[in-house]
DNA sequence: CGCCATCTTAAATAAGCAATTAACTTAATC
DNA sequence: GATTAAGTTAATTGCTTATTTAAGATGGCG
């Protein structure tokens, strides 16, 4: 009935500790030992504060994407009125930084990318409760921006398009800063907003121009 | 120095299989038990015939990309003097080609991806052997299409859009058919390379038109 | 202080897996 | 068909790692 702070405080530095070395080397090739050792604890904790590796896992990416959402809300803060260039700009913002970001932010991109080349059981989870919602949020604003008039199909492949481009920079997270030598860590994700939304939007443009017909070969009903 | 055929096959039938696997799995998630029950062979034959685990990966993620890189070859089968936009889409579709087959030319990308996200000590040789002159081949397409007064990093950045729209594809490689079941698998990566070809065209168009001092934040040489 | 739940630790346990070994079988060449 | 290198096999070794255990230390509260 009596709890202890110091408890609760080592249980914090776990998962803090443990989200970034699983962001960095993945959840098979990370091992108690590792966790424990960067949180200076003994390699029984993990057991004893989350119950095994697999539900410590589980408490890391969920508290991951908590914070990454709470921070780059998935309308970007923006009100509702706002425009949808707008829109898809806070939205990639957000995506670069949730890749890019040095910190906490990053892991939980990092995670997501290894669980999707190298799903572990945890994959489900994730396609639940942040792929779903994502999709679902991008393809409202595209198709804001495609009109009414086109296919579910455009969308949804306006909506890959766009968040590839964002998804494909995390895949380089560690050799962009050697690509771009010159720029500052800031500057360079600006300048990568800046880029695909001017690419993303003119792709849009390009494909709103195409006639209908040329890309109903989905959704016959 | 009696040689005999049947070693020979059955060493092809582990690379066959352990390239399967490795794709499916991964590395660290593969054990040499597993390639071996594929392969209808006893644990030791991996030992055997390659040396170690880490060796038939090498030998595997050479011969995947070897082989994808032969089907479908950098300058996707034009001759020299074809179009940029020609190559563009010739190299938009044996990119997506490479990712999204079902046979040996996807596990290569699959591979790829893994390696990317997941790192073992393979990456480096991919790099510089895959990488490195696929990049210069965009690149070099972007650079035609972009004209000489693009800078080098408005180059780069659309090269990466265009790949990584195709690797994204290689992300939800499984769920792709079940995102767009009305099609046909070959019909949906025709449209694809359709729709990317078109998205990528617009996006560069519209890099080439922008005002060259807005985006020369690197390269102060 | 003295109780007791909470937390910590070192050591033990057990499972999984890559790699090795040595005995055994097969196929090519004479 | 005898010889021998090549190939195959089951059993074993040794290492890594998740998890458990039980004994010990610590902090809050009466």
């Amino acid at each position: 009935m009596v709890k202890r702070k110091d408890g609760i405080e080592r249980k914090a530095l776990l998962l803090k500790e443990a989200t970034r070395v699983f962001a960095q080397k993945g959840f098979r090739d990370t091992t108690i030992a590792d966790i424990c050792r960067a949180a200076h604890s003994n390699t029984a904790a993990v057991n004893y504060y989350f119950g095994s590796k697999e539900d410590l896992y589980a408490e890391v990416w969920k508290s991951a994407f908590h914070t990454a959402l709470q921070q780059f809300p998935l309308d970007g803060g923006l009100p509702p009125n706002a425009t949808p260039v707008d829109q898809l700009k806070a939205l990639i913002r957000a995506h670069l930084y949730r890749m890019l970001d040095d910190g906490t932010l990053g892991h939980a991109g990092q995670i997501l990318l290894m669980e999707l080349t190298n799903p572990t059981k945890s994959l489900e989870f994730i396609k639940n409760d942040v792929i779903a919602p994502l999709r679902q949020q991008v393809r409202g604003i595209i198709r804001r921006l495609l009109g009414e008039a086109a296919t579910e199909e455009q969308v949804a492949f306006c909506a890959m398009s766009v968040i590839h481009q964002c998804f494909g920079f995390g895949l380089k997270r560690d050799r962009l800063p050697q690509l771009f030598q010159s720029m500052k860590k800031t500057q360079l994700v600006e300048a990568l907003v800046e880029h695909i939304t001017l690419f993303s939007l003119a792709g849009i443009s390009a494909v709103k121009k195409t006639r209908r017909e040329r890309t109903t070969l989905c959704e016959k009903k």
